[in-house]
DNA sequence: TGTCGATAGTTCACACGTAATCTATCTGAC
DNA sequence: GTCAGATAGATTACGTGTGAACTATCGACA
């Protein structure tokens, strides 16, 4: 009987229950693979996946950000943000200055240091994702976006 | 022009920079949000989702694990094992016993009380993976795992 | 004007994941 | 037999994600 690679990876003696669990679990462990190899990446440059992914975002805006806004592209939620923002204003990458209009409101800020950092990180993050996934043809990687935005339509709606 | 799915999910004002970048951002967000609703549904049952899959692989296995077993099945490092077997130990999911012939190793076995939880979780359980992705034909559930699969293809060999 | 509810951000407490380091034990070469 | 290196776990330190509760501010309505 030949088991799938996901049952060798797992060393799962028993096939799965359900094609659901299979494909679930095949996200799973595609998500954590990958996610280690960013995060080594990342720890070159003395940054964690988070910390990248806030820099990345507020670059891409141009223009200073509130924490909200960086949160609500990221997963995150806010608590998260603070711990985060004072670790990568205490490295010299962003700065932090409050709104005079609304006073409720902190506007995070790129520093050009940062900005260096990002320029520099460019060619080795390209390459990774093209190692990680160059493998697949053009047309199976839009497949393979087609069927996780399918996925994900099932939990669209956040439920407060 | 007609911007996509994850583009809007993630407020992107430009398109992703390569059909890389956007599958692995996509992978990445549909764990995300998978994870968070198995999250939700293992904090009903006062158990985390490191500590179901835990409990579940020592099920799976049917007798006493080493807890570095247990870690390779998992993704996780054996540090982290120590921890999440305290946390269980004390709940009364696990018992600890002591390898008499090799005295380095630790066996995990399952108490009968975190049997009966996981017997009580099996339904809701496959229930969540229905709602998740049970709108997946059965013939894209598939062509999902094997695009995953071979994606990992990528980092089948670990670098010691 | 004053008060009430909403909102932005923070703080705290807890469970992880990762790396580096340590201890106890085993194994194999000499 | 003994000692060196390997192996199983534990410990510590740090960054992160989550929920609950708190503070400051804003806006709207009586």
């Amino acid at each position: 009987m030949s088991k799938n690679q996901l049952q060798n990876e797992l060393k799962k003696k028993r096939p799965f229950d359900s094609p659901e669990q299979e494909a679930l679990l095949n996200i799973l462990r595609t998500n954590d693979q990958f996610q280690n190899r960013f995060g080594r990446l990342f720890r070159e440059f003395d940054l964690t996946a988070s910390q990248y992914n806030v820099l990345r975002i507020l670059r891409g805006e141009g223009k200073p950000m509130p924490c909200q806004e960086i949160g609500e592209r990221m997963i995150q939620v806010v608590p998260a943000m603070t711990g985060l923002l004072d670790r990568l204003e205490a490295q010299g990458h962003i700065r932090r200055e409050r709104c005079t209009e609304d006073r409720r409101v902190v506007y995070i800020e790129l520093t050009d240091s940062a900005k260096d950092l990002l320029r520099r990180m460019d060619a080795p993050v390209n390459e990774l994702h093209h190692q990680l996934i160059g493998h697949l043809t053009p047309t199976e990687m839009k497949q393979l976006s087609r069927l996780l935005e399918k996925a994900r339509l099932s939990v669209q709606s956040k439920p407060p």
